[in-house]
DNA sequence: TTGAAAGCGTTACCAA
DNA sequence: TTGGTAACGCTTTCAA
């Protein structure tokens, strides 16, 4: 029925074992006897069987990618950053790597389902990105799951997710902290005093890191009228616009809003221009990340540009063990403030 | 060193194939025997080995998505519609299968190679999403791919994507022909007669589609300004920024433009502001697909609204073999045309 | 309802 | 440089 090894191996009158040589060209094989094998390959139009090459070397050639949602762009550029470093030269049987990207929804149990999947693959390497939930049990378990990946030969990577503990993990996170003080230092230094601050889903680490550089940015000013103007929501549009509204609502007179990132500056755009406010004349907005079409949203975004793309592919790099990991298993990596031509001082 | 299905038989005293068989849950295991190597199992914190399984069972819990950008939200908002649907109840141990996300960039090469990896994996089934490059030998060869993946029973779904003739692939397909065509009537009906039309790439069915329905809709008018106002480029930002730029040129009075799809058309938003242009004021600009935020970008966007997500997780059920195929294997799905409040009549 | 055992298609070690 | 051949860990008939 399906074409094996052994059929390509009777062809090309050789042994299986040769035939395997040619394919994963990992040993010594003669030009003439290559040329025969691929050959009968060709011929025979046979496909490797995965699971079997898996199951024999103990390894596949799988690499999961958990990202919290897929259909956030953020996390599409990153996904498509680690795919494209997978990818190429280095690979087993014909170079190629499979990116496994999962779609965590967020969800907790979904992240640890994901990680006995892949762990179920054997996968070769694994890349978790974007902030981890906060939970202590939850983290616990997930260094477990990522100990035993770890000791089974699966390479870990956390990119833009806080180190795990005695996981033997390589991290790169970004700084959220600094990110998020500058973002609210560049408004203050503008001379805005009511500042709204959209911030992400509770117990999540990129939440709590930004929202604790605003703070002490305001801390550092000695500004307390936007003590209480903080709204939580998931990192959606949805969330961004419900959490403006509110905080329209605790303060009609703000002047500028903080937006945790770039999907939920959106929906906050859209509340505000609802409310009949502009952008920027009358409210501010300031966002995170690095969505290439925030710029098209809002131009007059002003915003800390994370180096998504260049993480990502840097930590595909580790994954494929092209790179070297950062000294002591972790790297951060800070973002750049972009002030667009139109953000200015409060006006009313 | 690894814990083993073996292992776990031992410890609950049973045999090998019985731990199987509680594990898969597909033949009749007396409930105290069941008890007994369930807890065996989370004692020993076994998992199973996917690619030893994979391989006696000559099937794998692997599901692939091919994507023709994973950056796009588009393709984000289709993996994650699939997605959804091929976990839970009906698969194999535990009933999760896994999405391969597969990023193609377009590349027709890349398209292949991914398709061989997934017939190498021994996926459960593949979905082909959004339009196909329309060069005959690619077709042919992904034909032939597809039908020897069918025939390895693999399921093959095409969401998005023209049926493949004798390929015994379920299809289900947007009608852009018809979307485009109702989009530049849309136009015509409130005067406007210079129309720019921002295209995808060439050699594109969706491209070709749409573009056809576009010239349908401007002949059934006999309107002829719009002649050779259409420019192509790939589906991302900078390509719709620089193919208004030069439909700009070519006829700096238009009065609206249309753009294939939405990432597209938040590049030519930004062209039109960039060259002075308000939107809708000057130039009203028209869309297609269905991403969330471009109501937020052009909150005067008129667009035609493609139920991604609905067709997206139809083609998943589809490929879990949970719906029924459609009849001929063929289902056309039909737009709807969403018109926002300040789209008008041309003012200049 | 359970067990024994024959594969499944590769890989990798040991010889030649 | 090549061949022979045990694994690899699971599924699935066939018997009991």
């Amino acid at each position: 029925m399906t074409v094996t090894l052994a059929d390509v191996a009777a062809r090309a009158q050789v042994s299986p074992a040769t035939v395997s040589r040619v394919l994963n060209g990992n040993y010594p094989v003669a030009a003439s006897t290559r040329e025969r094998v691929l050959k009968a390959v060709d011929e025979l139009d046979y496909v490797l069987n995965g699971p079997a090459s898996a199951l024999a070397a103990s390894t596949s050639d799988l690499v999961g990618v958990l990202v919290n949602d897929i259909a956030d762009p953020f996390f599409g550029i990153m996904a498509s950053a680690v795919q494209s470093e997978i990818v190429g030269p280095g690979g087993r049987a014909g170079g190629e790597r499979l990116a496994v990207v999962c779609n965590t929804g967020g969800s907790p149990e979904r992240e640890l389902t994901y990680l006995t999947l892949l762990q179920r693959q054997r996968a070769a390497a694994v890349v978790l990105t974007g902030g981890a939930i906060e939970d202590a049990a939850h983290v616990a378990a997930v260094a477990n799951k990522l100990r035993r990946l770890a000791e089974a030969g699966t390479r870990v990577v956390l990119c833009g997710r806080p180190p795990v503990p005695d996981a033997d993990a390589v991290a790169l996170t970004f700084d959220n902290r600094g990110g998020g003080r500058e973002l609210t230092e560049h408004l203050l230094a503008l001379g805005h005093r009511r500042i709204g601050y959209v911030a992400g889903p509770e117990e999540r680490t990129t939440t709590r890191d930004r929202l604790e550089g605003h703070r002490e940015a305001l801390a550092g000013a000695g500004v307390t009228e936007s003590d209480g103007l903080v709204a939580h929501g998931p990192y959606d549009r949805a969330a961004g616009y419900a959490a403006t509204t509110e905080l329209l609502r605790k303060d009609p007179e703000l002047t500028a809003v903080v937006a945790a990132n770039d999907t939920v500056a959106l929906g906050a755009c859209a509340a505000l221009r609802e409310a009949g406010l502009r952008i920027p004349e009358d409210v501010s907005v300031a966002g995170f990340d690095d969505l290439p079409f925030s710029v098209d949203a809002v131009p007059a975004l002003t915003t800390v540009r994370l180096p998504l793309a260049e993480a990502a592919a840097r930590a595909g790099r580790i994954a494929m063990g092209r790179e070297a990991a950062p000294a002591g298993g972790v790297d951060v990596v800070r973002g750049e403030l972009m002030v667009r031509g139109s953000t200015g001082a409060p006006r009313r």
